[in-house]
DNA sequence: GATATTCTGAACCATTCCGTCCAGAATATA
DNA sequence: TATATTCTGGACGGAATGGTTCAGAATATC
């Protein structure tokens, strides 16, 4: 009978994201990853196979517990707006958390790897279109409780938020304060209205 | 007499500092930055140090000559709302121009090295401080024009600017379309108002 | 105890990497 | 022609890298 895998292979996912997340692709060696994954060079590689098939999969994980937030976040019973805005300090408040400045995920690969891996790509361009539409429900529901504009279509503002989002955490990592960071947010929300 | 020097320091730096910015730091090998800047090893250590050394060098150069690009920008005899949606539907021009789709080289170097590399960091800031300078300049006139809002001070409004480009030049990155991105200019534009 | 699978640490391999050094060529001036 | 400096291509060194392979240990079940 066959000895069963010993360890988990999603926390060693997790793991190797949060590697890859703050160190960037290229600067992570195999032996950052397998040091935080905990397990051995030869297990890493039977179970996730390449190094790079790895970075693919945390990109998934990512998306699959990170952005989802997002997503869940939309059906919170609150004023869309006011849910809107939560997020984006929340996501401020975390930049000025010990060992957290590190922005966005896909964000950071779609700066890194993006243009010139097209399988990171895809799947960078996937979590992004899944927060536009967390963000496009919100958008159509603040409409709807007559706190946004029904100026500009919910379409364009939803994107318009992915991208507010995205820069400001870039910000962040550029050293910006969360004072500063959190005017911007005030800005972008104001935009709104 | 000694044989004078014989290539362009300033053209070599340009030729390196595109290689950092298409392929970012650490996926540029010595090999690409020679072959770029038509130079040999022995040549590039003797004028610019290590490769870290140069790596530094090109992001003083990148503001030198494309952040200065928008402090003049803040000069054009035009209204100044009229300048800053200008600023930004080139930028996103430029996204779509073949084999440029590498964003703002500061926004790149802030997400790959910043939070690591300190003195990466402290010129990467200081480039992003100009901008902002720039919009800030901008956001005063176009208030004393009455085309922006004294709604928020402009300190904040020109880092709004900073933070929303940055973040419309990172969904280029991820394969946003220009008309996407157009979209977000133009809200982003509006918010100003 | 036997069987089957997983896991480990390390040897191994080929390649790439950054950086130093060097002999000789190239160039400009006196 | 002599001198002095720059430039080249490549040798060299040490380190790091990603990835493969392997003998033996560990584990679970029969």
């Amino acid at each position: 009978m066959a000895r069963p895998k010993e360890f988990d292979v999603d926390q060693a996912l997790a793991s190797a994201m949060n590697v890859f997340w703050s160190n960037g692709y290229k600067a992570t060696s195999l032996g950052d990853l397998t040091g935080a994954m905990g397990i051995s060079k030869s297990s890493m590689y039977e179970t996730f196979g390449s190094k790079h098939d790895l970075f693919l999969s945390t990109i998934e994980h990512y998306i699959r517990t990170v952005t989802t937030q997002i997503s869940g976040a939309a059906h919170i019973d609150a004023p869309a707006v006011k849910v809107i805005k939560a997020l984006f300090h929340r996501a401020v408040q975390r930049m000025a958390e010990p060992n957290s400045r590190r922005g966005c995920y896909l964000n950071n690969c779609a700066v890194e790897v993006s243009v010139r891996d097209t399988e990171a790509g895809e799947r960078v361009e996937k979590g992004l279109d899944m927060m536009e539409e967390a963000f496009f429900e919100l958008v159509q529901r603040g409409q709807r409780e007559g706190d946004i504009s029904t100026r500009h279509d919910p379409r364009s503002m939803a994107r318009f938020l992915v991208s507010s989002l995205n820069g400001i955490l870039v910000m962040g990592k550029a050293h910006a304060s969360t004072d500063k960071l959190n005017d911007v947010v005030d800005i972008t929300v104001n935009a709104l209205a």
